[in-house]
DNA sequence: TGCGTTTACTAAACCGCTTTATAAGACGGA
DNA sequence: TCCGTCTTATAAAGCGGTTTAGTAAACGCA
């Protein structure tokens, strides 16, 4: 990497003073009168002197630096949420390191240990499917930590979610306005607080009726076929669809457009994310859209400004606003069509 | 972060050795009795020991960290690589910092900077402008350090692209033998490497007929959507178009859609990336395919595996085969709808 | 028995920074 | 003149590892 860099010793000799004054100066901490601040400086200058990180943080015992959890980063709900915490953490002076886990426990586990050998300034930890008890355990070992998106159970440490059960609520009134009756729930597993969010949410909106359902451990579209094949086979009479996320959408609808079911004809759909295209897809797909650009800055900003001395402050969730973005895969049910 | 941390002084003491027997057997670089062994091995279980990162690279000068510098880690091209890259550092036990840059030198050059002062194990550079020469000063600074699927002039290290030729000649035949005559190029400015190379080969699969261009810096949705309006401005009788990114294809398709251009009964078109589902778009989008998880791969092994003291590596190129998504984008031009 | 060679291990310097405790000298007032 | 109080620093002990140079004891062998 660097060549010639130089240390504070370096520093120190070429002003003429102490490794200490040096240090305590360049931090702040000592007012100098200007012949000696002049000399640091020009020293400073001369040698083009940066501190090693190193040394620093071997001395002050952290890393400027915080630990991103994530799923999967080639999801582009996750990677928008990862390019917001970058952003917000680099407008910080923060560095952020990233960890993919499939939402495997392993992974998970390996990640948060990794993140503690590493001393973090801070974690950020998302997870999609139901972690055991030691994973809970370790977030709980790190005096920074936020979870975000998905609650996981008895992690003590605040959460950035979004509105769920609001989301689920839009897509049930959506689809029960176009008069559906009878609808079903594709997304991540029952035990998630996400999940009965929205299912509650759904089934408010649907005026009390509840949906048919589906589940997995992961957003991914090949997820999505399997359980439209599955949805296919179990189907009853219905004749809506809500969808978790734009992942299982796209292979939701990769299998409809394969065995030749229409949306919305045969079929309405809502989507979950809004991450993704969903504007040009064919129909453009009606969908509950959450704050991710605000979610991930959020979840940084409590991370640097929280007060992490209140226990109190470990107990907040927050809770972001969904809106519903209406497009063209929601139609009124089609009588003709409908199975039995 | 972690509370009780142990250090190798307490393993020493309890196994009744010096620190420097403990670190050079755990380190492997002494063979040590069995009784001795057990103590260490089990003073090491018993106070549950790990090494303190920030003390182990301050001593070796090194991070075990790579950091990855990207225009922008929202945009699926970029966060796919990124998920191939952390993958693939992963196994090898290696971390990475992520670093956007939204394709501004001075990002660039602080992102570099930021690097370099942290002593990183590597560096993957990726940009999409032409950046000043400082840039590739700076580049050249680092021991180790691949520029990935945009060339950097004057960087010395060793490339990872794709075969934009080739892609230019696929899209370029395919829609030659469609029947197209008179296409447009919409991409990255025509200094870029990617770009000469891409219009080249788009020629020579057209049989020498070079297209109509429009350039950005970057590649983004806004981007495409104000080359899109000046395409339709300056359209001369073109039938079709070849846009340089899936990114860039989401704006042109929102404007030609916004003004009731047709794709592709009006006009034709052939993405280049193949990132986005444009399996689902309507109409679905024929592009040609960037091999992005090998290409990410490759640039971490390369950094790893690479024989960086010979000065030969650093000119290598390794150039990534690309290959045609025939899909329903591309037709034969319409005499009816052509315009003047 | 004496001597060279292993074997088994250690003392201490070093990486480069932070920070506490302390000191030397100037200055002001009694 | 003496004493207290600023001002302006500094020495030295960490932080927790790695590594070089070296040593004491056991061993093999003539």
């Amino acid at each position: 990497m660097a060549q010639n860099r130089h240390s504070l010793k370096d520093v120190a000799k070429r002003a003429d003073v102490s490794v200490a004054t040096v240090s305590r100066y360049l931090n702040g901490f000592l007012e100098l009168p200007d012949g000696t601040r002049g000399r640091i400086d020009r020293a400073v200058a001369d040698l083009d002197y940066r501190p090693n990180p190193h040394a620093r943080r071997l001395s002050l015992g952290r890393s400027d630096t915080f630990a991103l959890i994530i799923p999967d980063i080639a999801n582009p709900f996750f990677s928008r949420l990862a390019a917001a915490m970058e952003a917000c953490a680099a407008e910080r002076g923060k560095m952020v390191t990233l960890h993919a886990t499939m939402n495997r426990s392993d992974r998970e586990i390996a990640a948060l240990e990794n993140a503690s050998q590493n001393l973090v300034d801070g974690l950020v930890f998302i997870t999609n499917h139901m972690p055991p008890p030691e994973v809970a355990e370790r977030i709980n070992r790190f005096s920074r930590a936020i979870v975000l998106d998905e609650d996981v159970k008895d992690a003590r440490a605040p959460r950035v979610l979004c509105d769920n059960e609001q989301g689920g609520f839009l897509a049930g009134q959506v689809l029960y306005e176009a008069g559906h009756r009878n609808v079903a729930y594709i997304g991540g597993r029952e035990d998630l607080f996400s999940t009965s969010a929205r299912l509650e949410g759904l089934r408010r909106g649907m005026q009390g009726i509840a949906p048919l359902r589906s589940y997995v451990d992961d957003h991914a579209a090949a997820s999505g076929r399997e359980l439209a094949q599955r949805f296919l086979k179990d189907c009853d009479g219905e004749t809506a669809l809500f969808v978790g996320s734009d992942e299982l959408t796209v292979g939701v609808l990769e299998v409809f457009r394969a065995q030749g079911v229409r949306v919305p004809e045969d079929i309405s759909l809502v989507s979950f994310d809004n991450v993704r295209s969903l504007h040009l897809f064919a129909p453009a797909i009606t969908a509950v859209e959450q704050p991710v650009d605000i979610m991930g800055r959020r979840a940084i900003e409590m991370l640097l400004d929280g007060d992490w001395d209140d226990p109190k402050f470990l107990e907040t969730t927050e809770l972001l606003p969904v809106r519903l973005i209406e497009r063209q895969s929601v139609s009124a049910p089609n009588p003709i069509t409908r199975k039995a």
